[in-house]
DNA sequence: TTGTAAGCGTTATCAG
DNA sequence: CTGATAACGCTTACAA
C-alpha cells in the first residue's frame, strides 16, 4: 500500500495539516518540524497522491489534445509544440487520436470534460457538437468549427491556396489539379479550395478537384492518385492540400514517365519541419506551427480565466520554394 | 458551477446512493425512479465527475507515454498505435515528449506515478530511475534499460543490425559507415551498432561510426553528415540506424556528386510506414510497431495484475527492398 | 506554531 | 427496492 499522508503524520508525530503544510510549504512551520517530517516522507518514501488533490482543487492541470493522427507531420508537430508549451505552464496533456472516428471523437469530449481537464483544444473535423452549444466551454479549435461559441485558430487558409494556385498559373500552367480534403468537411482549411477555384475562375480556368479523406490508409490513397492519373492525361500541375499526398505524387507520377517539375508543377501544402528537411525539393505552404499553437494556448488561458476571446485568430502563411514549382 | 450527484438526486427526489445506482447500472432499481432520474440528469445537464470516481476506486485509466518525441515517425506511429490499442480497453493516455532532457523526464516520472496513471511505458533514452529500483512498478520500457526489475520491449536490435550490414557487404561494399545513436546511452539499439561492428570485423573490414544525436535540429544533424561526407571522400555505403537520417544524406549526397545507390549503397533502420510510403526507394530494416506496441500493452497488463513476466521481449525485424542498396 | 474537523464528488456497505 | 453513512487522500477554515 501506497503511504498516504496520515501515514507521514504518524510517523513524524505531527498532524495531517502539519504535513500538508510542509509538503506546499505554507503558513508558519518550525524548523525542527519541518525537517522530522522530511524525515518521514523520505522513510515512506512519500508521494503526495495526485487524485485527490485534484477533487479538492477542482483543477487537474490537465489539458486534452484531440486531433486525428499524430502520424501526419502536421499533427505531430503541432501536438509537439502544443505538449512542449504546454508543460512550461504547468500541464499535462491527453491526447485522444480520433482517426476522423465521430465515435471516438465524441466520447474523448464527454469524457474528457467530465472533469477530467481543465481545457481541450480540439482540431479534428467533426460535427456533432451540438450538446456543447451556449456552454462556454474551456475549448479553443485549430482549424476546425465546433460551434459558434468556441474560438478557432488558423492559418491564412484561403491565402495559401491563392499563393498556391497562382503560383502555378505564372509558372504557365493551365490544367491544374487541386487535391482537397472530403468536402462534406466544412473546415477552415476548405478555403484553400474555394481559394484555388476563385483563381481559376479568375483566369477562366477549370477547376479540377480530386478528393482524399487524408487518414485513409496510404494504399487507398495511392489508388485515388492512380486513376487521377489516368483520367488526366493532359495534367500540367497539381496543388496538393496536404505535403504528405505531394510526396505520394511525386512518386507515382515516375511511374506514369511524368517528370516533375519539366512536366508536371507541384505545390504542396503544410510545410513541416520533417518534409522541409527530407522533401526539400518540395515547393510548399508552410503553416506557422509555432504561432499556432502559442496563440491556441493563449487563448484558451483567456477562456480558463473567463476572458472575452475573439471567434476567429487568423496566422499568416509563407512559401516554401523548392523546385517542384 | 458544475451539477453533481447530489443536485440530480433533490431534483429527482431520491438518495445520492439511488443515482449513483442509476448511473452504474448496479442493484435493483423501480423503472419510475430510473426514469426520474434521467431526467433530472438530462434537465441538469450532468456529467459525473471523473475524479471522483478516480479517487474512490483508486484507478485513473490512464497510461503515461513517455517518449523522446512524437515528431520523429517512428515514435509517432508506435505512439498512435499504443493510443488506439489502449483507448479500446478504456484507457487514456498521458503524453510525455522528454526530449531526451533528463530533468524532463525525471519529473514526468515523479509526477505520473504520484498516483496519476495506473501505468507508463517509457521509451525514452535517459538514465537516473535509481529511485525506482525494486518497487515493481507498473512501467514497461520500450528499447530502453531502466532498471532490472523494468521488462523491456524491442525488436530484434542485433539481427536488424546483421542483416544490414551483410546487405551492404553483399552488394560489394567495403567502406561501410554506420551512423548510430550516442553511445553513452546503453540502450538495446546500441546492438545495431554492436552487430555492424562484428559483421565488419568478420570480414576484416574496419567499422567506422559516425554519431549522431537523433533529436538534435535538422540544421545540426546536415552539418554533421557534410563533414562526413567530407572527411570520407571514398566512402561506398551507408548503414543509417534510422530512417530520418537515411533520407536526409539521400538529399546531401547529391551535393557531393554521389549517386545512390550507384555510388554509395544506403540503408536506414525503422521502415515507417511514412518512409515506406513518401520513401519506397529506400533499403531499410522494419521494425514491427504493431507487434511491438501490443506486447507493450499485454507486458503491462500482466505487470498491474501482478502476474510474474519476462525481463526481455524481443520481436522480428524484416527488411523492406527499395533500391538504395 | 500546530491541530481538529469539514469538505471536494463519488461509491459501497449495511440497514431498513 | 431505497437511504444513511463512511471512506477514498488531500487542503483549508477555524480554533487553540
Amino acid at each position: 500500500m501506497k503511504p498516504k499522508l496520515d501515514d507521514v503524520a504518524k510517523l513524524a508525530n505531527v498532524s495531517k495539516t502539519t504535513v500538508s503544510r510542509v509538503l506546499n510549504k505554507r503558513g508558519y512551520l518550525s524548523q525542527e518540524t519541518i525537517d522530522k517530517v522530511y524525515d518521514a516522507m523520505e522513510k515512506l518514501n512519500y508521494q503526495p497522491n495526485t487524485v485527490a488533490r485534484q477533487l479538492y482543487n477542482k483543477k487537474t492541470q490537465i489539458i486534452g489534445l484531440i486531433f486525428p493522427t499524430v502520424t501526419n507531420p502536421f499533427f505531430g508537430e503541432l501536438v509537439e509544440e502544443l505538449e512542449k508549451k504546454l508543460y512550461l505552464q504547468g500541464y499535462k496533456v491527453i491526447i485522444g487520436n480520433s482517426m476522423n472516428d465521430p465515435e471516438k471523437e465524441t466520447n474523448y469530449l464527454n469524457q474528457l470534460l467530465s472533469n477530467q481537464v481543465d481545457g481541450l483544444i480540439v482540431g479534428t473535423h467533426n460535427r456533432n457538437i451540438q450538446q456543447y452549444k451556449n456552454d462556454n466551454l474551456p475549448i479553443v479549435a485549430i482549424d476546425q468549427i465546433m460551434n459558434e461559441d468556441i474560438p478557432i485558430i488558423e492559418s491564412d487558409n484561403y491565402l495559401g491556396g491563392q499563393i498556391a494556385t497562382q503560383r502555378l498559373i505564372d509558372k504557365g500552367a493551365r490544367k491544374i489539379i487541386h487535391i482537397a480534403g472530403p468536402d462534406y468537411l466544412n473546415t477552415p482549411a476548405q478555403r484553400r479550395r474555394n481559394a484555388y477555384e476563385d483563381t481559376m475562375e479568375k483566369y477562366n480556368l477549370e477547376p479540377i478537384c480530386y478528393t482524399v479523406d487524408f487518414n485513409i490508409p496510404y494504399k487507398d490513397k495511392i489508388q485515388i492518385f492512380n486513376r487521377m492519373f489516368e483520367e488526366q492525361p493532359d495534367i500540367e500541375a497539381i496543388f496538393s492540400s496536404n505535403d504528405l499526398d505531394a510526396a505520394i505524387i511525386m512518386k507515382l507520377a515516375k511511374n506514369f514517365n511524368k517528370k516533375i517539375p519539366e512536366d508536371i508543377l507541384l505545390i504542396g501544402y503544410d510545410g513541416t519541419q520533417l518534409m522541409r528537411t527530407i522533401f526539400p525539393e518540395l515547393t510548399t505552404i508552410i503553416q506557422p506551427i509555432n504561432q499556432i499553437s502559442s496563440k491556441a494556448i493563449e487563448v484558451l488561458n483567456d477562456r480558463l480565466e473567463s476572458k472575452e476571446t475573439l471567434k476567429e485568430y487568423i496566422l499568416p502563411v509563407t512559401l516554401w520554394e523548392g523546385s517542384t514549382s
